[in-house]
DNA sequence: CGGACTCTTGATTGCAGTCAACTAAAGTGG
DNA sequence: CCACTTTAGTTGACTGCAATCAAGAGTCCG
């Protein structure tokens, strides 16, 4: 409680690359420090649109961001939900033109990085840059197995993955008490994230209500039984153990 | 004619990348060198299989490749297509555990690099530090079209989009005359890529047929004319332009 | 030249989309 | 503080795209 608001606002990053890497005082303050430019968005407000040639990219503090792109005819698919932690881009690439917007699903606020300051940061130290790695693949994990859903689950196993993948990174930022936590995303969000109409939603999430799985009313969500529901939506959590708690050396040895 | 056989053979990794940067004789030699060991597997075999601990990350040299998940009840989705020149990982990072499994289309040929090996080229020149953020950048877009398809696109937009992605991608390493290039997917493989049943795939195929839009057979696809595919499939192909040719400086300035 | 894929085609089923109406909250402004 | 509007959630009826089941034709290959 000694420190200053941008660094406990920080704190979901350095939280979440803690499972990347073992990290010191001074990577901690070095990472922190890269919480320069700090910018806000109110619920459903852009930050960064198609087309544009961003000058920075950005990290989330607090609030739920996604990222998306809008077809011809009005259809609209979010591509990933970015929680408090959450890079918009990988960490040393600076896009010269967005192929998807950026959207915010409560208000946000985000910092505005330059790759250029998180490269130093990788290179002034090994942990850092190890940590930087392991959520960059963390991350792209995730992305593949949302095209796993999309590609070959059903509706309520899409719906039941998607609650536990939330659960599951929620609970690395301190954001998730057992399986409850807030769920600020309405049923035609998770269309869009499902690739399925609202209607359809609905009725997937009645399903699991019926089974006495989870409950979601007013903006919080509990997930009554995790591994009950992890089993019944074939949810693997080791998908995302890249590593499984803070933690230190490991190194291929190269060949 | 005189270089040695795997700098012929590395080509498509230093070819694309020229797409991402501007690549000096050093920068392509460095990238040359990174290929020290080879292997090779056969159409339908396995690369590395999930759960696995790679001591290495695959480039691919020559074949195609793809990274898939198989799930309970037998039902399977290909996440991507790895062409020639493609790094199967994210150029800097190993994973410590595989989420998915690598396998082959055809007779593959890769090499087995190891991420530190490609972080010390990268460190040693800016224009290949640069050139592999930008083919980080670009397979990532890919991926992530490959989200909003299986959300939000049809059967046979899928199909278009999918070929005129491919279009792209090897007429980048010269593997495209034109619309025409071959095509050793089956439409079983189709269907795996493209979250549909192998008979829908069958009947989406009749239809571009029929419509006098692509010709495949023989694994060879010819895609009578690129543009009007593009049109019906609204594929853009900005997509992936993250450069539009072998290109040299530019860099945002931070903030 | 048989066996094993791969591709086709037909018949049927079913999951999810669309359309539409109605309820319930949540704002907004006078 | 309450009509008024807007947004979110729910339910029902109907439609349709794509899955499944099944069988036959075409190819490739040892």
């Amino acid at each position: 409680m000694t420190r200053t608001s941008w660094e406990t606002v920080l704190h979901p990053f350095v939280r979440k690359l803690r499972f990347g890497a073992r990290l010191t005082a001074e990577d901690e303050e070095a990472l922190s420090s890269l919480t320069k430019v700090v910018r806000r968005v109110h619920a459903k407000g852009d930050i960064v649109l198609e087309g544009d040639a961003p000058r920075s990219i950005a990290l989330v503090l607090d609030g739920w961001a996604y990222s998306y792109r809008e077809l011809e005819n009005g259809r609209r698919q979010i591509i990933s939900v970015l929680l408090p932690g959450d890079l918009t881009e990988p960490f040393g690439a600076l896009p010269t033109f967005m192929a998807h917007s950026l959207g915010a699903l409560t208000p946000v606020t985000f910092a505005q990085v330059s790759p250029d300051a998180i490269r130093a940061a990788a290179r002034s130290s090994p942990s850092i840059e190890e940590a930087l790695w392991w959520d960059l693949l963390a991350f792209m994990t995730i992305e593949r197995e949302h095209v796993v859903s999309l590609g070959r689950r059903s509706a309520v196993e899409r719906l039941g993955h998607f609650f536990c993948e939330l659960q599951l990174r929620l609970s690395l930022i301190g954001l998730a008490e057992d399986g409850a936590f807030d769920f600020p995303v309405t049923q035609t969000n998770l269309g869009d994230i499902l690739g399925l109409s609202s209607v359809h939603v609905n009725r997937s999430i009645q399903y699991l209500r019926a089974r006495g799985l989870v409950s979601l009313r007013a903006g919080r969500l509990i997930i009554h039984d995790v591994e009950e529901l992890r089993a019944a939506s074939y949810f693997d959590p080791a998908f995302l153990k890249t590593s499984e708690a803070p933690v230190g050396d490991r190194h291929g040895a190269g060949f």
